[in-house]
RNA sequence: GCUGGGUUCGCAUAGCGGCAAUUGCUUGUGGCUGUAGACCACACGGUCGAAAGGCCUACGGGGGUUCGAGUCCCUCACCCAGCA
């Protein structure tokens, strides 16, 4: 399907008959993307402590930025002096630009660590932690959250006001008051150049009830439309994003809704378990167009990607890999016991480690794994070495994404549900 | 030799009559899903208990005052500074 302009086009090439899911070909302006797909996330134009070279060494085919972030700084204008946003970091594959959105509310509102449980009694500590609580015009009571220098540093934050046109927002860099709304992120984005862009949308809390969130979506769909006439260039694929929290009819409404405005569609927010996450994707599925791409925001644990891909979802996006290889939990796979219940990790600093002279994860060809132990890895983690972030996000990127180009080969083969037994049993 | 100051859980610190005893580091174990995150949480004398909680040892050694002593007094040892 032709998605926009002359050069953006989506095409499936692959069925998959035991569940939804598909192989796709997604061509880019700069170059051509295989679904599904796993975005490594460089909010900062950077996959932090990744070069551009190293990503395409590791085989990513995309990289995702933030709008947000850059907008900040260096500011959009900057990098579209410097050539747009993959020019400037020296990329000359597909990039992606989320919206801001999610950041403009979740560091306006504060984002806290909740041991509670939500207004339907479902506790909400096992999977999402970190929750966006009541905006300025809520009634809703905050939960109780650990005193910590956190919440000290909370009171110093001045919250977002949200209104139905934007967000007004104090820049966590400088504490500036900014005004952001669709015309702005869309601007930005343009100047950013990337070649997938994503809708202004407003982002719910799993803690809200249903006229909360009902609220939060009509802003959603509203801004979705103003993006869509605020967009000038033709060589952009915009995704629209579905909200409606955990409310079946809001999701499905959504669902529609962005299918029948947007050349492309995504599924967003906050999810208080795995379950509701899974929850989602099925009621949303049904009300997409078959041959436009499918971005599932922020999701990238193994299991996800096995339960996202086989419910239909082609992109993936999300900072586990990088995060967790910063604080050395690198991945595993299930022949070295890598598992659900672990989410397929292992803590490098425990001191079992400490005279393993194995590979991180045995069978891996990744370059930390082809060159270092172990304890070598231990070691650098132990001791705070710059070494030990790099090599764990080495490893965790390529994981995940090989681990997808072996979902997306094992469609192609026709074993897909054989290959998904295989890692969640 | 004299005069001051000091000796507290691996290291460094707090404590000024009710204490298994503060804080930082180290260490241990968790957690991280569109990145304000090289971050956050918890534990950290021993032992019994599922828990509440109990029982042992503990603030350089020894002695004393007190219902009760890292905390006050005496004494010994060692360390630091100044003066001889």
């Amino acid at each position: 399907m032709l998605l926009a302009g002359m050069n953006i086009k989506f095409t499936i090439e692959k069925r998959d008959k035991t569940s939804k899911a598909r192989v796709g070909k997604l061509v880019t302006p700069h170059g051509v993307i295989m679904t599904p797909n796993f975005n490594p996330v460089g909010t900062q134009a950077t996959v932090k402590t990744l070069s551009s070279q190293d990503l395409k060494s590791i085989g990513a085919q995309i990289v995702l930025s933030n709008t947000y972030h850059l907008m900040l700084r260096p500011g959009g204008e900057i990098i579209a002096k410097m050539g747009g946003l993959g020019k400037f970091m020296s990329w000359d594959k597909p990039t992606m630009t989320d919206s801001g959105g999610f950041q403009v509310f979740s560091l306006g509102v504060a984002q806290k660590k909740v041991t509670w449980k939500d207004i339907h009694g479902r506790k909400i500590s096992k999977f999402s932690k970190s929750v966006f609580l009541s905006p300025a015009d809520t009634t809703m009571q905050l939960p109780s959250v650990t005193k910590t220098r956190e919440e000290k540093q909370l009171k110093k934050l001045k919250e977002a006001k949200v209104h139905d046109e934007g967000v007004w927002f104090y820049s966590h860099v400088d504490g500036k008051k900014l005004w952001f709304d669709a015309q702005t992120s869309i601007k930005t984005q343009e100047q950013l150049s990337a070649d997938l862009i994503v809708a202004f949308d407003d982002h719910e809390s799993p803690l809200w009830d249903y006229e909360l969130t009902k609220l939060s979506l009509e802003r959603t769909s509203r801004w979705g439309l103003e993006s869509l006439k605020a967009q000038t260039r033709q060589d952009q694929l915009m995704y629209g994003v579905v909200h409606g929290g955990i409310y079946e009819d809001l999701r499905k409404f959504s669902a529609g809704f962005t299918n029948k405005y947007f050349p492309a569609v995504s599924i967003g927010g906050s999810y208080s378990s795995k379950d509701v996450l899974y929850q989602v994707m099925d009621w949303c599925v049904p009300y997409f167009q078959e041959d436009k791409p499918r971005h599932m925001l922020g999701i990238g644990e193994v299991q996800d990607l096995f339960e996202g891909i086989s419910r239909g979802m082609d992109f993936f996006d999300c900072v586990a890999p990088t995060r967790r290889g910063r604080h050395g939990n690198l991945y595993l796979q299930p022949k070295n016991g890598g598992h659900k219940e672990n989410n397929f990790t292992t803590q490098i600093t425990n001191t079992k480690y400490i005279l393993d002279s194995n590979p991180l994860d045995p069978g891996c060809e990744c370059y930390t794994c082809q060159n270092y132990t172990r304890a070598y890895l231990r070691h650098l983690f132990m001791t705070d070495e710059i070494l030990g972030q790099r090599l764990g996000s080495i490893h965790n990127i390529y994981f995940i994404v090989h681990l997808v180009d072996q979902i997306r080969q094992a469609i192609l083969d026709e074993r897909f549900a054989q290959m998904k037994q295989e890692w969640l049993g």
